[in-house]
Formats: structure tokens, C-alpha cells, sequence
DNA sequence: TTGAAAGCGATACCAG
DNA sequence: CTGGTATCGCTTTCAA
């Protein structure tokens, strides 16, 4: 242990004093700390020594402004408090930090915003970022799908990328930008994810099937419901009519799966299934579903999205969308940070899976009520 | 709509510009901006309108030079992904901005690091946040209990902490920091609420509890352990000392339950009751109990730590001890933010409640085998 | 009430 | 390879 670090009303060690114990210029300490610039050994090792004795740690405010630019990175989600996003966010700020867990003092930063998925927030958010002049922003989550947001939005992103600043759109739709602007989509197949699994409750049997969606007007939500209509539509028409009669929109906490089962029931609605918006929404709907009585899954089968394995094996759902969400962090990180570079068109998509706990056929009494 | 922004690789409005356009001085603008300085009104609107029309947009990084605060606020989790720290995180976060959502370009920012619970990436965040000049740090989730960590860490602490930022301690002991430090501490009733659990699952009639404790050398860990063995030993020595064959000390993820659980049945222990470190350990615990035909909770009743409600009354565990992260996370925020001042003693202790869900006996041929 | 000017701490260009 | 030094954009005395 060299630490001697003075305590105290202190204040913080500048690079300037670090010069002046090692007895070199600034430049040179900068050049040093920086690294890939050629510097003699000697004078290297003096300069470390130097601060490590003082306890030197760079301000980065100082360091941004000069080079106009942050190691922050903004994460922009619907609510971190939601796994979605905490899986997500989670593995995007492991991304971020330095390859080699060696030297400290390097390693971006995430800034992690919760936005409640609202046009302001998201708005609000980007403005505080721009002034960080961030790194990279990350853009997570459904997109609310109304003309005047998406052209503000794309308005405050063309301009941070304009700025330098890498924007990636994580699990929204790709915006239209400026050509050559860094900003990179990476995208879940919701569509194909939710088509097999309707397909998939079809084989099993299933004619009605009850999906709480998530809100409305947002991208995800309508992508999910299509795949999960284009299947039934596939199937047979009239299913997919008597379907919609089924369909209720949502949000993604656990009181909206139990509300909208609640609601669906005292409809007098008859379904052998339920698809849910996430793993959150189907332990309300279960807990609904339970609160009447009805047993799961032999009643009613429960099947959400998500990429919360455990709900596979423990309890109903038994049934689940996988998304990746690891992965996209993952990517999203490299791709905001440069380490990796976008396709062609900017645009990746990562497949989802459907994942099967046993076979839950509908009973035979439900059918066709 | 006033926006006129220019677009193409545009560099940044500046403050310099907002005071040409509006016709006043760089000092104006800033005290404009700032608030809380005298300005005339006519001033004042002009500045505003010229701020307005060119879309300007403060620089963070010079801001934070010059007044040497950032208005970034350090949040070290174990991980995100978690829901015991997404929740808190979340709140926290939630709490940073604005009181008033009306005006934005004002709110503080929360730089999320997942820590993994080790020391050695505690401390690199924590002299990353102090490069930053964050204007806050919040350390939350259990401390690892090492001289050598625990010393290294206060000393980092008590740095920041006079170098003007404020830290606050959640969910872990106080640290031992000179006087007059702006380090506040706010607890969970950790032990008391692992006693109430103890003793609820004694009251019911259960004898030999299982017990998967979070890593052992945890502040958190320790706590509830004690708390849990205070109360088998004011119940009874006996029953306590054959209860400690039955602590196992894993992780917080799910397979930590899972694995611990089936260690646990391989050793050919008997039990009636099961108490997880967290409901997402209690998960495993079930998936493992389940796996060998056991029934819950007939034949083992499960009882878990956290702020996961849905697990209280969707699926075991039917008891769980409810940690207020919410409240928590929120006043983490203000102690941070000097929106509220700590007690003289520097700390607050949560109170955690003993959610029940329907009396889970033990099966009477589960009684002392 | 407003303006002028001196930093804040690091970067990076230009010499040497 | 190393040393000056002019920024970077904003805050904050000090005067006026």
C-alpha cells in the first residue's frame, strides 16, 4: 500500500500537480495517463509513481470538456423496477465497463432514466443527456407510435447523433434519420415470437385464447398482436374473429393481468387460455384466475413473454417467450460504445424462442363452448 | 412550436451565443439560467426567448468545472437485474428528478453500477463517481464484512464525502467516518424481521426449518440469520441448534435456491418449512422441491425476503418479509439530494412486515420425525 | 441590476 | 519524445 492521501477540507489533486511531483509538464502526465502516445520509459514510470503517491483521479467533468465529449452512457427504460429492463439495463452497464477488469479508472458509465414509457419523460430525458454530452444513448423499450412524438423524438436524436453521439434503439422500431448518422437498431422478434406461440396453443387444442396485451399505442404491444392475429387468421378466420372479442389492452404491472382477468370473467368470457404481456402481468392473471377458482393449468393455460425463466418451471406460465434480453444489452453496448459495428442497414434482429413446460391441452369441456 | 434548430454537423449552442443573441452579457445568461439572482424582468424574458429560439441546451461538463459538482448521483447496486435492487434503484432514480416536472433541463442523474456485491468493484465505482465529481453516492444492498474491505472502503467514503459529496449507506451497517461527514445510513430492521418470521413459522408449529441464507460474510446475510436464530433459541436451544444443520449459505439467484435445496434432500434432511434469502431464491427452492414430488405447501411450507408482493399471493412463498425498498429508495434520494436532513445519529431504520398469506401448518407427519 | 474577466482542470496542437 | 499554451463553456467575484 503506497496510499498518502492527505484527508481533510481537501481539495482534489490536479493533473498539473501530478506534473510538478514528477517533475514533467502536464502534457506529458496527459499523454501518460491517456496512453498510445509515445513516451520514454523513464518518464512513464515517474509519472505513474507520481500519481499513485498523490492519489491523483482525473476529473472528468475537466477531461469532457476539453474533449467535448463524456463517458457517460444514457439507458433510457420504461421503469429499471421491471425486469424487462432490469435484465436489460443489467447487462448493458456490465458491457460498458472496461474490457480488461484490470485498470480501474477507465469503464464508461451508465445513466440509467426511467421514463414510465412516456413521450415527456423520453423527451425530457434526451435534453438532459444532450447536456452531458453523453458517450452513447441507449433507447430501450416500446415506442409510443403517435406521429407527433415520433417526430419529435427523431428530431432530438438526429440532433444528438449529428452531435457525435451514438444512438441505438434497443427493442423500438428503427427510426428514419439523416444518412451516415450513428444510429443503430437492434430489434426482438416480437412479431415471429408471438406468432408461434399462438401456433403453438393452437396445436395444443386451444380455440379461445384471452390475450392481455400492453398498452396500446405502443410498438411492441401492436408487433406482439399482430404475430399473435397473423397466426390465429392463419389458422381460421373465425378464430381470429372470436379472438378479438378476447383481446384487452393493458399495462405491464402485475395489477393490470389481474384487472383485465377480472374484467374478462365478469364479461362472462369463456377461454381455455391466456396470453399475457409479460411474466409480471401473468402472475396477476393467475392470481385472479386462482382467486375464482379455476385451476391452472388444467382450467386455463397461462403463456407470457418475458425472459424470466423461472416462471417456466415453477408455475404457470408454462409457456414463455423468450426474449433475449442479455444479448441485446450486450449488443447494444458494443454498438454504442463502437465496439462493434452496425449491418448494412443498421438495423439487428434477434430472434426470440419459445419456450415449452409439458403439454397443457385444453380441457376437454372447454372446448368449443 | 418555436423550434428552429439548425441541423447538419452542428456544433452546440453556447451560452456566449444565447447572451449575444438575447444582447446582454455571458453572466446575465448564467444568472438566468441559475435562478435565485436578481434580474430584470425585461432581461430575464429576453434571455429566456433568445435560450428558446436557438435551442440551447447547457454544457454539463463546463457547468460542473466551474461550480466543481456535477449533478450526477452514484447508485452502487449488487445488480439491477435484481429485483431487490431494481425496485430500489428504481425509486431512487424516480426521486432524483425535479420536484416539479415541469421544467426540465433541471433533474439529477443516476449513474446505476452493478457491483456484483465485491469489494473490488465497489471501490473502482467509487473512484470513477469521484472523478466525475458526482454530486451524491448512494452505496446500497449488504456489505461484505472484511477488516481489509471495510477499511478500504471508509477510507473512500470519508474522501468523497469531504470532498463535498454526500453518501449515503442503504441497506448496510454505518461506516465509522470522522464527524461532520455528510454520510447518512438507513437500515432495514433486517434481524427483527427474520425474528418475526421465525417466530411466526414456530407459532404455526414447525420445528425443523430449513434456512438458504444469502453468501455468508454479508452484512445483510448475517443480520437475518441472527434474527432468525434469536428466535429459535428464545423458543427453544434445542430446536435452534438442530435448525443450524439446516442453514445453507448460497447466492440470490434462482439457481442458488435450487441447488442449495437439493443438497439439502441428497443429505437426507427433513423439514417442514423453508425460509429463502429472497423470493427469487425461494423460486428454486420450490422448482427443486417440486422435482421430487413434494407438495407446497402441504408437505413444506416457503417463506422468502423482499418487496415482491406478487409472490405473497400467486404462488409460495405464502409468507414473506417485506423489505421497504420503495420508501427506501425515495428517501435515499432526498438524504442524497439535501431535500431532507438525517437524524443527529445519521441513521434511519425501516421497519419490514411480516406479510402472511393463509396459516401453512406443518403436516403432522412432518412433526419431529 | 449588469458587465468584465479570472479561473476550473484537462486536451491537443505547435514547436523544439 | 517533451514542453508551452490556447482553448473548452460556464460560474463567480469584483466593479461599475
Amino acid at each position: 500500500m503506497t496510499g498518502d492521501e492527505k484527508e481533510g477540507t481537501s481539495m482534489a489533486v490536479t493533473l498539473a500537480e501530478v506534473a510538478a511531483h514528477a517533475g514533467v509538464s502536464p502534457a506529458t502526465v496527459s499523454r501518460v495517463l491517456n496512453g498510445g502516445y509515445p513516451v520514454a520509459g523513464g518518464t512513464r514510470t515517474r509519472v505513474e509513481r507520481a500519481v499513485e503517491e498523490l492519489g491523483y483521479v482525473a476529473n472528468a467533468p475537466a477531461r469532457a470538456l476539453a474533449a467535448a465529449t463524456s463517458d457517460l452512457v444514457g439507458v433510457l427504460v420504461h421503469d429499471v423496477a421491471d425486469s424487462y429492463f432490469g435484465i436489460l439495463a443489467g447487462a448493458l452497464q456490465g458491457a460498458l465497463g472496461p474490457e480488461t477488469p484490470a485498470r480501474s479508472g477507465s469503464g464508461r458509465l451508465a445513466v440509467v432514466c426511467n421514463t414510465q414509457g412516456t413521450p415527456a419523460a423520453e423527451l425530457a430525458y434526451l435534453t438532459l443527456l444532450e447536456g452531458q454530452r453523453a458517450g452513447g444513448v441507449v433507447l430501450t423499450g416500446g415506442a409510443v407510435e403517435e406521429v407527433e412524438h415520433t417526430v419529435a423524438l427523431t428530431t432530438r436524436v438526429a440532433r444528438l447523433a449529428s452531435a457525435g453521439t451514438p444512438v441505438v434503439l434497443c427493442g423500438r422500431p428503427p427510426l428514419t434519420v439523416p444518412d451516415g448518422l450513428p444510429v443503430a437498431t437492434v430489434v426482438f422478434d416480437d412479431h415471429g415470437g408471438a406468432f408461434r406461440l399462438a401456433e403453438h396453443l393452437l396445436a395444443l387444442g386451444h380455440r379461445r385464447i384471452a390475450y392481455v396485451a400492453g398498452p396500446a399505442g405502443l410498438s411492441t404491444s401492436r408487433e406482439r398482436l399482430a404475430g399473435h392475429r397473423a397466426a390465429l387468421e392463419r389458422f381460421d378466420p373465425a378464430v381470429a374473429e372470436e379472438c378479438d372479442t378476447l383481446t384487452v389492452h393493458a399495462g405491464f404491472e402485475r395489477s393490470a393481468g389481474y384487472d383485465a382477468t377480472r374484467a374478462l370473467l365478469r364479461r362472462g368470457e369463456s377461454f381455455t387460455a391466456v396470453v399475457a404481456a409479460n411474466d409480471t402481468v401473468a402472475t396477476g392473471i393467475v392470481a385472479a384466475l386462482r382467486e375464482q377458482g379455476i385451476r391452472i393449468p388444467e382450467d386455463v393455460s397461462v403463456a407470457g413473454f418475458d425472459d424470466l425463466p423461472f416462471c417456466v418451471d415453477t408455475a404457470p406460465p408454462l409457456t414463455t417467450v423468450r426474449v433475449p434480453l442479455r444479448e441485446a444489452g450486450i449488443l447494444a453496448a458494443q454498438l454504442v460504445t463502437g465496439r462493434r459495428q452496425p449491418p448494412p442497414d443498421g438495423i439487428t434482429t434477434l430472434a426470440t424462442e419459445l419456450m415449452v413446460r409439458g403439454s397443457t391441452a385444453p380441457p376437454a369441456a372447454g372446448r368449443q363452448p
